[in-house]
DNA sequence: TGTACATCAGTGAACGCGCGTTCACTGATGTAC
DNA sequence: TGTACATCAGTGAACGCGCGTTCACTGATGTAC
């Protein structure tokens, strides 16, 4: 797996190739299959592993931050997210594995899907903690008309949401009680928003899509999250 | 080139080969080399290719919105990034090989950075237009102190932007002249906030990030969209 | 402590595949006088 | 109108490559009695 690990940071997942991966480690290639189904597997392991690397790091700094100034939601919000952009940055490769184009051939089975979510999770918990504890002041909103189903939408996914944090309380929300669906479909679609953007900067860095426009990258993505946590309602 | 059209549609451009458009133009291999110095060569045309369509996509998007209603500013921002969604969700493969995974092995030369900046532009235009008719009302900003050499970048950008627009002006800015570098450093700043959050939220889309969450997706654009257009201040 | 056997990690050869690229070639189409 | 030649589009065979996967195997390590 250490070996797949460093030929996907180096090669890439389109490049990743079982002989390769059995070469490096000084193994003939039908070796591996000892350890790994096939290429496929390979491939769903490497993710499954990258969602727990930028899950783990988001959460380790969101609780770092509780833990240093309990209650700056602002501050939680901006230093997991630049945990989140720095893990990425550090790993082009499986930053893109886990949000660039799909693996020509893979389908990502089941198995995936929920470490796909836990940096997420890790982001959303300090905008709902903040709600829970009456601190979240946003500003007061451009008035755009919402369809009905997308509203519907939005509230279901606000209760979705608010049961998954529920389910993993305790792992490292140390602060309070996660309460509840405490986020309004309002809040959510601000938080749709802030992730897409999120996500989108860090992945336009990676592919260097501001090439010739930007050097400050950390600086502008520092700028911009401040930006969306004052569209959140943190201080 | 339609071939090799047809066949990135279909498996995408890590998937692309020489052979299989070959096979399908009912040729023999080596005969595309006719056409194409390599397969590099080939990846190089459809990504101008792709590009000259997006590109094309927004600009007249953008011109038939002036048309329709001179001076609204937001209506023509919205319509020319509906515009700009409607075509990468219509090619998706395309959209990837521009913004997605970098092909391994392929680096893009020089010649595909022009178009590369037609669509980025066209949205430009509109909030520079905006800005020269002293019609950008953008609300007041959160206090957020950007480094001085950030602050630098976005003033040199503006003054890129400005040049940019003024010699491919006429083109389609039918209405009003681009007054030069009419954006501030905020502006730029904002603008490049809404850019990666729109190209974000497309792509996620296509790799479907957002599965099991939003199927609503073109409302959740608009709604984004125009909560971008209010915070750069087009009405 | 010693023997018999099962488990396990890794070997090496082979399969069939598709790829990009080269090269000498054929035959049709166009051009010059 | 007819001949001589050049240009051009496409052929077909071959190259060397790396890939995923299978299969029967070897030899070391562990376990049971």
């Amino acid at each position: 797996m250490a070996a797949a690990r460093r030929q996907l940071a180096e090669v890439g997942a389109a490049g990743l190739s079982l002989r390769e991966v059995a070469r490096e480690i000084g193994m003939v290639s039908s070796a591996v299959y000892r350890y790994v189904d096939s290429r496929d597997d390979l491939l769903t392991r490497l993710i499954v592993e990258a969602y727990d690397a930028l899950g783990e790091t988001a959460e380790r700094a969101s609780a770092a931050a509780v833990a240093r100034h309990p209650g700056a939601d602002l501050e939680r919000w901006v230093s997991t997210a630049h945990a989140i952009r720095r893990w990425s940055i550090d790993h082009p490769h499986q930053y893109l594995l886990l949000f660039g184009s799909p693996v020509p051939g893979y389908v990502a089975p089941q198995d995936t899907v929920a470490p796909g979510t836990r940096a997420t999770l890790a982001l959303v918990r300090v905008v709902a903690d903040a709600a829970g504890g009456g601190r979240l002041m946003p500003p007061s909103p451009p008035d755009i008309v919402l369809p009905a189903p997308l509203t519907g939408e939005l509230v279901t996914l606000a209760g979705t949401v608010g049961s998954a944090l529920a389910s993993t309380a305790g792992s490292d929300a140390s602060e309070e009680l996660s309460a509840g669906p405490a986020l309004s479909a309002d809040a959510v679609l601000v938080f749709l928003t802030a992730w897409t953007q999120m996500f989108g900067l860090i992945g336009f860095e990676i592919t260097n899509q501001t090439r010739n426009m930007v050097s400050e990258h950390e600086a502008l993505f520092d700028a911009t999250v401040r930006r969306l946590a004052h569209q959140l309602g943190l201080r």
